[in-house]
DNA sequence: GATGAATGAGATTTCATTCAT
DNA sequence: AATGAATGAAATCTCATTCAT
């Protein structure tokens, strides 16, 4: 098969395995169903993706490949505005993408968690997922979304829209630590019955986007 | 079998369960292992907890007790200081709690998860899980270490420490936001060989806490 | 615990098995389904009955009794008549013994199971069964039904009502054969949705009976 | 898998359950077993079979299967006989086919049983059972036997070798009765250290057959 | 390359029997 | 002697993954 078909069909499970696993949860997910809803069969389905983590992975890559396209339009929309503005618009950008593509987001924190568990046993067999072309690929971009949000940071400083003594890397983390925390937060909180008390979600975000503000702004 | 030694019995099983799953994680941990840790066959272990998933709800549980227990402690401790200090010291502690209890806060951030799965999934049989008497503990246990919190705000407005115009509830939440977010990246970071930039976590914890105080002190 | 209690507890039992052997056959009947008829607990029975084929023996046992007991009984009804008319009254009261107890004569083949499984494997350790009260007591009493009969027969030769030159145990084990029969094809019939062709199960019983007259008389 | 191969790997199976219920009757013989000496997993024989019980039931089909197949082999030779012959040939081989056959014969006796204990409990589930296309083959294939007889005599009517005013279907179960009543009291007392009385169970055969030709010859 | 069947590992259940109190 | 809890052995089921064709 030529690589564009092949490529054809990879994009067509991971379709079927993003739907099925938006309604599960990965765990609860069953290759058989993610198989049937890509309109193959299980070995099919395992003749592209070694494992069901793979195609998870598959998937984690997507959602990065997502993130950074998301990253780059904001930036590219805000060329001609401050650092800082652009700044805060890819922060804003981040939390409308996480709401807006729940598995996707799910998917990146999973990520986290993943190559935590490799780093955490080493001793294991972790070869399957380690060599799996979408772990390598997932690795070259995993930085990128941080990168391109610490450059647009610079360029404030530069531009003298940013505080020149902040450490621009600390600062980008800490406003993913706010996107993480709002997206678990959210997920939570959806539809729950009981929910973390009543505050509307929304608020919460602008509270974070301000914080950032503040504490770049000069 | 009188409630107290039930409940010794239990808590001996969720100990086991702990060692174990902090070993391999939920997914890896046999039913089987668990059991013989404890001392105790498996369907022992099923007359306790009906499946492998309540166990861990048990430790969800016990990772919101901690918790609590931790808030408890320290608000005790700070029952002299003003709001302001005593809402700090909380975070430091919840902090800290992560930092210390991997898989309780994995328990934790988990729980999120469930309840999310739980309320995108109506028409699933979800009656197992919701009918789990720890699940119902948690449902009511939940919200408590984010009151607690926010009470201790509330004191800091009342004695002059905390600013008078903010949101107590949507702080607190904001403060959560940050930590939950700091416990994913810090255990994706730990060990990992290609870490996220090259920040040291600690001062991201610092940078967190800073924000916190800048956004209540006066 | 004085005897005459422990036998009536032991009769309490027994008539609790018998319950709910009748409403599920010995494979599907539960000890501990058994225990609650009787009122007691699983481990009480058990002081009384060490195995569930134990307290099976103890029913094989009073199937036994009481078909010895229908024998005396038809033979003293019939002391007065010949020997050929009170060999058949013994086997037409074991047709109908077998009719109105259909536990019993179900108990009655399985014994002869039992004591077939003993002896196809001596190498287990059967040691269970045959040191059991009431293995001691069937075997004492199994074969008195067949003496009895052979009694009978044994007097219709001498008062002339019987054919002289048949081997009486012979033909009382061929009149076991037909009862024994009789009893499973009814089983199999009776409430059946294809029975066995057409056949009224009375007629067969006559017939039999008529065999039976036919080989014995003059 | 077309049906044929189906076929035979069911064949397979039938015939380690075979093998293995031979040596150690249905309680006690484990699944596991009946696996390995078919060579596949527990988990293939249960996508065959969907219980120990139903694999029984495909072991009790292939009893009457092989059982009818003895009466059209029988049948066949005696196609020149006289019916009377050729009935008695019939009832002979049965006999025959009981002792050389001993687990076949307990599951025929097993299967009477099982159609008793249904009719019984219409309550419970029993769909397992009723739903097994073995079961349905069985019940097809009940009658068959006793049909073949109830031909042969009537042929015997016809050929002038049977009295003609007996009632074939009535004599056949008779028949059916004494083989059956043979057959528990052959697996009784086989090996039996208490036999019944001293009687060589052959005599009860050749009784037997003496009652059957008496009855239906002129 | 695609398929149906099979595997292996582990979860869960059932139940007779035993233990500890 | 009686009880609730525990055991052990086996049945059954679930599902990711692999085999054979």
């Amino acid at each position: 098969m030529d690589l564009s078909k092949r490529q054809l069909k990879e994009n067509n499970i991971i379709d079927a395995a993003f739907k099925v696993l938006s309604l599960t949860g990965f765990q609860k997910a069953k290759i058989e169903d993610i198989a049937k809803t890509a309109g193959i069969t299980k070995v099919t389905l395992y003749s592209y993706f070694d494992s069901k983590e793979n195609l998870y992975l598959a998937i984690m890559y997507r959602a990065l490949q997502a993130l950074t396209e998301v990253f780059y339009t904001t930036i590219d929309q805000n060329k001609n505005e401050s650092g800082l503005k652009s700044t805060k618009a890819i922060f804003e950008s981040f939390f409308n993408f996480c709401e807006r593509n729940f598995l996707y987001s799910e998917a990146i924190l999973d990520y986290f968690s993943l190559i935590s568990n490799l780093s955490r046993n080493p001793k294991e067999d972790n070869t399957q997922i380690t060599q799996s072309i979408y772990f390598t690929r997932i690795q070259d971009l995993q930085n990128l979304p941080l990168k391109l949000t610490v450059k647009e940071m610079e360029r404030g400083i530069k531009d003298g829209s940013i505080r020149p003594d902040i450490d621009c890397v600390l600062h980008t983390l800490q406003g993913w630590t706010m996107v993480i925390g709002y997206i678990k937060l959210l997920s939570a909180t959806s539809t729950n019955e009981a929910p973390l008390l009543n505050v509307s979600l929304k608020s919460l975000k602008t509270l974070s986007l301000t914080f950032a503000e503040k504490a770049l702004a000069l």
